[in-house]
DNA sequence: TCTAATATATGAGTTAGTCATATAGATGAG
DNA sequence: CTCATCTATATGACTAACTCATATATTAGA
């Protein structure tokens, strides 16, 4: 053991501790926050920050899977040289986009199911 | 888009489509399946194949975690000879791979929760 | 004796996400 | 005016966590 009840300062362990994040967790938030409205990334980083769920997002990964969304066909961008400070990058929503938050909350329904489950048979063998 | 509504035929994409298995899900499977009653890796590969939520696993995936799990002190293996077929390593989950799991069932709880979220938002936006 | 099942293991590659850092325009303090 | 800071986007290098392919050895059965 040692220092693996403590989530982050294990630098040999490669059995996952729990800690960190849910990988493919922040995609799906953003598509959700662009369904609700437009916005630009660093607008995207600050709603992220201020939910506790998807909180500390490294802002290099987010743009970058702005970038692979709009690749993707699932947002599209322009840019909004208006207002103050630099120029933004207006990321909105494609119908594609819209289509593939809904299989993705699909899968994210079944993953909970599946997460309920593992918690069953846990219960039943301890609590 | 294009393949992207459908699992792995997309070799592009970084933005993790809603596909494939959740990560750091086989591990606590692991240890509750250790505290249900000790076995060795192909044991566990039947059981984990036996169940639709864990089925798939990677074999070498398996044995290098357990070896790491040994390393980290959560389980501890022997030889058994007895028996037909070459000889098995037999683990065997420690107090503090019990201990270990009860942790990451926190965090599993947690993240179950974080889905719900999402799924709570995603519904008040369609649906 | 050849094939298949049981059993464990390693090397190489991929993918997703992190960490560090670069760049640049706008704004306010002194 | 100029220097620091905030806003905003972006890239390079790295790491962790798997996946894929393959190696190896023992035993059982056709």
């Amino acid at each position: 053991m040692r220092n693996l009840h403590h989530s982050r300062d294990n630098k040999h362990s490669r059995c996952g501790p729990p800690s960190g994040r849910m990988l493919g967790f922040i995609q799906p938030w953003l598509l959700l926050l662009l369904s609700e409205e437009s916005a630009h990334g660093y607008q995207l980083l600050d709603k992220l920050n201020q939910n506790e769920d998807t909180r500390g997002i490294d802002p290099g990964f987010l743009y970058r899977t702005l970038r692979q969304f709009e690749e993707d066909g699932l947002v599209k961008s322009s840019w909004d040289m208006e207002g103050r400070g630099p120029a933004r990058r207006v990321y909105e929503v494609t119908a594609d986009g819209i289509e593939y938050l809904h299989s993705w909350v699909g899968h994210i329904r079944s993953n909970r199911a599946r997460l309920g489950r593992f918690l069953e048979t846990y219960e039943s063998c301890f609590g």
